[in-house]
RNA sequence: GCCGAUGUAGCUCAGUUGGCCAGAGCAGCUGAUUUGUAAUCAGCUGGUCGGGGGUUCGAAUCCCUCCAUCGGCUCCA
């Protein structure tokens, strides 16, 4: 007999064997349907296989990310299946769950893949799945596992084996196909009810660019129709949230073929509320004790030289800019760095002056890979809202914690409660992909890793991600279809300093390096931007909105007392605008709702008599009537509530 | 940059076994209407069918090429 113990501290006695099937069973024949796979001690198993050990156990079902995720591995099998039966002799790469769904990458040969042939491919199937075929796990030694394939003729599943260690390799098999993997899996196949093949896609062959790009089947299956009918419910939804629709809507900002790909055009109300949000971060900046300063858009190669980006990326630049002086070559700036560095060497600095903290929201231009633009979230002209902190080393910490401060509180006043604290760090592998000296990193890295902790924050570490410079804390926030973004960083810089030959005078009369810190809470305008329109569906916050009120007179006749209204909010600087076209009420409502204006005022012969305004709050309809100063008075007081 | 898809009026979209002057709704303009909480009515204007080249008696429709966009991959100072 062994002991299985619960989650909840209950523990049972059962047969040595007992499988995690057997387990649910023995709870209720309903948990035995609905459970996918078994967590035992720490490890996740398929449900079939047998515990002959005391275990602490935990049942996954759909609604736990372990059991969609043994649902969906399961799945991409079933599809490589139904892919290998008709299309006889391609080659298979991996095929993992992921957050939403499953890929596999194959190697169709000569073949191509369209999306038409995909129904073709999800019938195949349900059909495999209808069958209930079993998931059978075999453990193989290495020879015969390369053996298996070399036969098969699989160079990519002979490469993956090549780096596993004998002992630890283990086949599946479910219907007709055997693959190689460490599982878990669903029992058969019969509890996966419907599937969406979502998309097809080129991949590298193990993520490198060098290698041969093979053909990935995005799709995604559920265990039941219903809710797979939700899911494309929401992603229709999500859509309508995508901010390059919403921004051309709003008429927030457009793009041009003739001006060039990746280079946004701010419309005035766009520009207005890039303004707005600038403004607001200088408030914030000038609190915490920055300068603002301006640099210009290009400057002399020798200084990209200097900072080590032109040997990183000065080919993959646009390129320099040369002028009727022969031999003079000007970089368009791809980052604001240098020139600041220049501003703290222009005087002599005291240990008494530190830290500076020089900002500026500077535009930069980087010429980013044609595939990789996106909307506004990937651009090729964009402005950060940078700055950078010269400090001493015992100023580092405290530095850096208030750049923290700054970042969450503009996250709190905007609303992003869900982002990831990602600690960026160098990959040591790949030393020669940065500049400076370990101990520098060493430094640099243990710095933010520390204050980090300090501040509570809950962090994720990343290897390799850091940039050539130096480590990273970077905010990452999801796009409405779940895409991560790095809005908010900041980054502990030992090398620039030395790369400048930036000093400062200590008290003791002596030569000191300080310390850079590069920081962008916004990360940038454009892609905070795009990020905020997603998450807030263009229906902004008051104190942003492009457009705060609209007057809607009830016909001509009370233009005149509309333009009254309309003179009072400006009074109040709230933004307001009338609508004074010759069209019905409804179709004024109608449309200023669509426009996303947060108040509507209607106005007629009542209002007019009374000075009152009758208010309409976007998207929850008619408020009552309010006199005009108390419905600026409450309005005012919104905003004041928003960004205190 | 790579793989795949898409590109018709300012916007959303019809139109492809190649064949009447390329259509609709919204927007715009003109006029009527003077409106009480999500689309008033009528008329009019507007298109190198992404650009270029080719096949054909004839191309939005077929082929080539370039450009842009979308979904991924790679990249992201």
């Amino acid at each position: 007999m062994i002991k299985i113990t619960f989650p909840d501290g209950k523990s049972r006695e059962y047969e040595a064997g007992i499988s995690g099937h057997g387990i649910a069973q023995s709870i209720s024949p309903r948990l035995a349907a609905e459970v996918l796979a078994v967590n035992v001690n720490g490890e996740v198993w398929d449900l079939q296989r047998p515990i002959n050990t005391d275990a602490s156990v935990k049942l996954y079902k759909w609604e736990d990310a372990e059991g969609r995720h043994a649902f969906w591995h399961s799945s991409s099998h079933l599809m490589a299946e139904a892919l290998q039966a008709l299309y006889p002799g391609i080659k298979f790469g991996i095929g993992p769950a992921i957050e939403n769904g499953f890929y596999y990458d194959v190697d169709l040969g000569d073949r191509t893949i369209t999306e038409a042939d995909l129904k073709a491919v999800e019938e195949k199937m349900m059909e495999f799945a209808r069958e209930k075929q079993t998931f059978v796990r075999r453990d193989v030694s290495k020879a015969e596992a390369l053996k298996t394939y070399t036969e098969k003729g699989d160079p990519y599943k002979c490469e993956l084996i090549n780096d596993l260690q004998d002992g630890t390799i283990t086949f599946y098999t479910s219907g007709n196909f055997t693959d190689l993997c460490r599982g878990p899996h669903l029992p058969d196949t019969s509890v996966i009810k419907a599937v969406k093949l979502t998309s097809i896609a080129g991949a590298y062959w193990r993520g490198n660019e060098k290698n041969k790009m093979l053909t990935r089947i995005y799709g995604i299956t559920f265990p039941q129709k219903k809710l797979l009918d939700e899911y494309l419910v929401l992603l229709e939804e999500a859509k309508k949230r995508d901010h390059r629709k919403i921004g051309k809507e709003l008429e927030l900002f457009t793009f041009s073929q003739r001006v060039g790909q990746g280079l946004p055009l701010w419309l005035p109300k766009g520009a207005a509320l890039r303004e707005r949000l600038e403004n607001f971060l200088k408030k914030v900046q000038k609190q915490y004790g920055y300068q603002q300063v301006i640099t210009p858009h290009i400057g002399q190669k020798e200084l990209y030289v200097t900072s080590g980006h032109y040997a990183k990326y000065g080919k993959d630049s646009f390129q320099p800019i040369h002028t009727p002086q022969e031999g003079e070559e000007f970089l368009l700036k791809p980052m604001n760095c240098p020139h600041h560095c220049e501003i703290y060497r222009s005087k002599p600095r005291s240990y008494k002056d530190m830290p500076v903290r020089l900002a500026e929201f500077g535009t930069v231009y980087r010429y980013e890979q044609s595939g990789e633009l996106h909307g506004l979230t990937r651009v090729r002209g964009f402005t950060q809202d940078d700055a950078h902190i010269f400090c001493t080393p015992d100023q580092l910490k405290e530095e850096f914690a208030k750049v923290i401060d700054i970042v969450l509180y503009i996250f709190k006043t905007l609303d992003f409660k869900e982002y990831t604290a990602q600690v960026s760090l160098r990959d040591p592998a790949n030393k020669d992909k940065y500049i400076g000296s370990d101990e520098n990193w060493e430094k640099a890295e243990s710095a933010i890793i520390e204050i980090a902790a300090e501040k509570g924050l809950k962090t994720v570490v990343e290897i390799g991600e850091a940039a050539f410079y130096g480590p990273k804390l970077d905010f990452m926030v999801k796009d409405a279809l779940g895409r991560k973004w790095q809005l908010g960083t900041i980054q502990v810089d030992y090398n620039l300093p030395e790369r400048f030959e930036l000093e400062y005078i200590g008290a003791d009369d002596k030569r000191h390096r300080p310390i850079m810190i590069h920081r962008a809470p916004f990360g940038s305008m454009e892609r905070f931007v795009a990020v905020l329109l997603e998450h807030t569906a263009g229906k902004f916050p008051l104190w942003l909105a492009p457009e705060q009120v609209a007057i809607l007179p009830i016909s001509e006749k009370y233009n005149d007392y509309a333009k009254k209204v309309g003179d009072l909010l400006n009074n109040y600087d709230i933004r307001a605008l009338i609508d004074d076209r010759n069209e019905t009420i409804g179709k004024k409502i109608r449309e200023n709702e669509l426009r996303r204006i947060p108040y509507l005022l209607v106005v007629g012969e009542k209002e007019a008599a009374e000075n009152t305004v009758s208010v309409r709050r976007q998207g929850e309809g008619d408020k009552g009537q309010l006199s005009t100063d108390a419905f600026a008075t409450m309005v005012i007081e919104e905003i004041k509530q928003q960004i205190k």
